[in-house]
DNA sequence: GTCTATAAACAGATAGAC
DNA sequence: GTCTATCTGTTTATAGAC
């Protein structure tokens, strides 16, 4: 993936310049890293001139927290807009199984399909590795609600507490799952013989992972019964 | 953590130069990122003058292709190592699902807990996430052989063929629940409210992914009996 | 707010003495 | 093989014109 060539400046407007160097930086920093990308290729890819980034930002860590203040503005929005689709799908919380399906099919595609906001997962994918000052935001913004999220749903499903040990341990492994065949794209791609991963094939890992965790809370409920 | 200022380098001779820049630049890549770190740096914690470096390997990017050769014998060793005390250990193939959880618990340890070979992970997981010229030698030495061998564990234990797409897939999706508490480390450290994660915590993580993995393998069991 | 010019530090690679 | 000095280009940050 390359930046594109067009102008990700539409005119002039101090906000458009501000926004136009956030998501060239977004998607740079994801591709090639904070330190593998050059203040000058970002002001370039967002149609500016450098001087551009220390007026906007003070300095190229600060355009970093910017990136990440984005980030967590960008999936907020995503966030809520799922929480009213979810309320419109399932009237009632009747099965909370199928509740966490859903989850997890939308985490795999946003995730490792990327439809939507495909920029943001190489970029958070880093700061997961590698935190840098920016990840608190990241945490507190995105990682924590969402795994928060996830609690709740597996509570209702388990009965276990939300808050335990347990729970949260459990919401990881299956995080785990999803996330593993974002970071380690490459090597999937290569054991399975794969030119790269599509629709076809995410619809195969998403369908052994959703049966993987079906398989979980039925043992679970089995014993606790 | 930071590279000890103790000299790697023990003495002369030309061997002991070329694997203490391995060694340094093991580290400091992981630490750091390729782009992040710089020869000047990797050859003052080697104790080594930065011409060693195009001497040895020609370029910086060749140190890194060295680093991964380095890394796929060390893991090579460990492998054969492992393979012998497994044999001991479980003189027949009598269960194999006894197998895959000591398979588990030695992943997890490696990846997660990490008592031998620390400063090997942080650089395989920069280089599953981004890909270099190395990475061919890192999926090739070690993502490959260790996915077939578990494969082949897998079919033992579910009569499911090793090579068959839902047996990798299925692989794929075990060394997610494990590697993910590595990658996402400190969100997790963050969200449990640890410290760090140490060997009481390392137990917890691991006890709760064998028993999501007993759980999918006898249901799998179940579903084909 | 935008843009250019420039400062000061640092990068990787190389040449050549020893 | 080792080490120093240096070349060439690039880095971030800044100063100041417009």
């Amino acid at each position: 993936m390359v930046v594109e060539s067009q102008k990700l400046k539409a005119s002039g407007g101090a906000d458009q310049t501000r926004a136009a160097l956030v998501r060239a930086a977004l998607i740079l920093f994801g591709e090639q890293g904070f330190e593998g990308t050059s203040t000058r290729e970002i002001a370039a890819a967002a149609n500016a001139n450098i001087g551009s980034i220390a007026y906007h930002f003070g300095s190229k860590e600060g355009l970093r927290i910017a990136v990440a203040d984005h980030i967590v503005a960008t999936i907020q929005a995503i966030a809520s807009r799922n929480e009213a689709e979810a309320v419109k799908e399932v009237p009632a919380s009747q099965d909370a199984s199928l509740a966490i399906t859903a989850m997890i099919e939308r985490m795999f595609s946003f995730f490792v399909v990327q439809q939507e906001a495909a920029e943001i997962v190489p970029f958070v994918l880093r700061e997961m590795a590698a935190p840098s000052p920016a990840f608190e935001r990241i945490y507190a913004g995105m990682i924590e609600p969402i795994h928060k999220r996830c609690c709740d749903l597996w509570e209702a499903a388990t009965g276990e507490p939300a808050g335990s040990e347990e729970t949260r341990i459990n919401v990881f492994t299956v995080m785990g799952q999803i996330i593993y065949f974002r970071l380690a794209r490459e090597a999937v791609r290569r054991r399975m013989g794969w030119a790269d991963i599509d629709f076809e094939h995410g619809a195969k890992i998403s369908k052994a992972i959703t049966s993987n965790v079906a398989d979980i809370l039925a043992a679970k409920k089995e014993r606790t019964s």
